[in-house]
DNA sequence: TCAGCGGACGAGCTTACGTCA
DNA sequence: TTTGACGTAAGCTCGTCCGCT
């Protein structure tokens, strides 16, 4: 780890972030105007962490450049080895025109993964802030984020449709189940309506009724 | 060998801003 | 000075590719 990438996430840390959960649309432009209103010191705890993670564990799955530059020990061959500064295509090999594979390491994951709970947007100064902090740059930073959110959003659809699939199960079950007891009542009802002590109780019912009514007509006159 | 993960990228869209008539 | 049209830049989502485990 540089010494000057951790000054400047020191220094970057007391630009603030103005939005929460909202994209930053026009981020670069706006980041002068509102940055010095609007604090998020969050970054500070996180980087520093992340950072003491970095330094004190250099032999893990994270290799070192002696240029400050760092990478992960399975791809640290084929990754760091040519220029990083050109393009954004230096992942591409270009002496044979290969992608070559990025991986981040865990600590770069975890970090990033902190900042995204607390912020699944970020904007231009986060970015280079987070991209100074790991040693990636900041469209890496960038595209992780947005790959991190287009895979949430998918994960989210996979819940969603877990739990609507198992209410309309549960939903069906309790349709068939009301449907057989329509049906048990319904026969019901007909059995007890062609049944000859169903038809003697109606004529007597009948008849208490008529005579009941007689008297009370009696009763008036 | 194959599947899944995840980094990278292009296309297309939206939004904010600057310029100019 | 104000306003609407237009160009540009930056960021986003979505779909896809493909290296790596």
């Amino acid at each position: 780890m540089e010494d000057g990438v951790v000054c400047d996430t020191t220094l970057a840390l007391s630009i603030g972030y103005y939005g929460d959960h909202v994209a930053p649309k026009r981020a670069k432009k706006d980041d002068n105007k509102k940055s010095v209103t609007c604090l998020d010191l969050s970054l500070n705890t996180h980087g520093e962490e992340a950072i003491d993670d970095m330094e004190n564990d250099n032999g893990e799955g994270m290799v070192i450049y002696e240029d400050g530059k760092q990478s992960s020990k399975n791809s640290s061959d084929t990754n760091k080895d040519d220029d990083d500064d050109d393009d954004d295509n230096d992942n591409v090999n270009n002496t044979n025109g290969v992608r070559k594979k990025l991986m981040l390491t865990k600590e770069q994951t975890k970090f990033l993964e902190e900042r995204f709970k607390c912020h699944p947007t970020i904007n231009t100064t986060q970015k280079q802030v987070i991209a100074a902090s790991l040693n990636l740059k900041p469209r890496q930073v960038e595209v992780w984020f947005q790959n991190r959110r287009a895979r949430r959003k998918l994960k989210q659809v996979e819940v969603d449709y877990k739990l609507m699939k198992k209410c309309c199960d549960s939903l069906s079950e309790e349709n068939r189940r009301l449907k057989r007891e329509l049906q048990e009542l319904r026969s019901l009802k007909f059995n007890q309506q062609t049944s000859p002590l169903f038809m003697q109780l109606s004529k007597a019912s009948k008849r208490i009724s008529s005579t009941e009514k007689f008297l009370r007509n009696k009763e008036k006159t």
